[in-house]
DNA sequence: TAGACGTGGTG
DNA sequence: TCACCAAGTCT
């Protein structure tokens, strides 16, 4: 056995071991739901953890299938539905996108999720890694699955650095296509399964090495785990960002039941340039409607 | 291609 | 307390 296959057997078996039981990944002969779309369901699975921890995700996953259990259903409601069923997942247009991905799968796809990687980019919202992600979970196509669980997973396994680069490299990319196994149905299980390791045991500033089933090939635990030395990522800002202002008027809107004035929304902050202009920049991304007489409401 | 884009838990 | 982090995408 070559030490891929070993890495290959040791992480498939940790994984079969240990995964966490998430509703978004039962297989298709066992989906609970008949009236679910379960690539529907994967999707919109995947973009709500798109930087959102799966804690957060599932009850509102659980809430979308409810309300919208296949892209048609979505479709029929009103995007300003969307962002307040979104709550406070965060990142508030992925809602919106997930509307007009919704839109154009039922217009342009007769509702049918597309089992194609370009096609699956093609739509509001999806990029490089959820097309990925949606064509291996849902439809099994052999790809490779690249998030910055799998990317810090495979940098300190071979590279032996301890962080990802900032942002996905080309060489990334590469080793992430050098591991995928050969079988089909193991690169699948092997795209969720480093992801899951990265997850629950190669997390990025407390990894629990000692629960770690490849450790033994662990190249920055051999090197004796040296610190980080190359550029990081640099930190976001919040307080006092419009980010922070746009969260405020949002959910103010999102907890309304009827067309909110200007004096309730002038409450949440106390600078009123960058309230406005938050506001302004809220209507053009249309996630705000403006109404006569200064009243505003999620978009209908 | 940096920077914008939400939110809340954690050490 | 506060910086960092969580299955990225878009411009």
């Amino acid at each position: 056995m070559t030490d891929t296959e070993s890495l290959h057997d040791a992480i498939l078996q940790w994984y079969d071991e240990s995964a966490r039981d998430l509703p978004w990944r039962v297989p298709a002969d066992e989906w609970p739901w008949p009236e679910v779309d379960r690539p529907w369901a994967v999707l919109v699975s995947e973009v709500m953890l798109q930087q959102t921890p799966v804690a957060r995700v599932e009850p509102v996953w659980r809430t979308w299938m409810q309300l919208w259990p296949t892209p048609a259903a979505l479709a029929a409601a009103s995007p300003g539905d969307a962002v307040r069923e979104w709550g406070r997942l965060g990142y508030p247009r992925r809602a919106l996108r997930l509307h007009a991905a919704a839109t154009a799968i039922t217009q342009e796809h007769e509702g049918v999720i597309p089992a194609d990687m370009q096609q699956l980019q093609a739509l509001p919202g999806i990029g490089s890694y959820t097309a990925a992600a949606v064509g291996a979970f849902a439809f099994g196509i052999r790809t490779t699955v690249v998030d910055v669980n799998v990317r810090r997973v495979e940098a300190r396994l071979v590279t032996g650095a301890q962080h990802a680069a900032p942002s996905l490299t080309a060489a990334e990319t590469r080793l992430a296509e050098t591991l995928l196994p050969a079988d089909d149905a193991d690169a699948t299980r092997w795209n969720v399964a480093v992801m899951e390791l990265g997850a629950l045991v190669c997390k990025a500033t407390t990894p629990d090495c000692n629960a770690c089933p490849v450790v033994a090939q662990c190249s920055w635990v051999l090197a004796g785990r040296p610190a980080h030395d190359g550029p990081r990522k640099k930190a976001q800002k919040w307080h006092g960002t419009d980010r922070q202002v746009r969260g405020k008027l949002l959910a103010v809107l999102r907890e309304a039941t009827a067309p909110v004035p200007r004096t309730e929304l002038d409450i949440v902050w106390h600078d009123p340039g960058q309230r406005d202009r938050c506001l302004v920049s809220l209507i053009e991304d249309g996630l705000v409607e403006a109404l006569p007489r200064e009243r505003f409401r999620l978009p209908t």
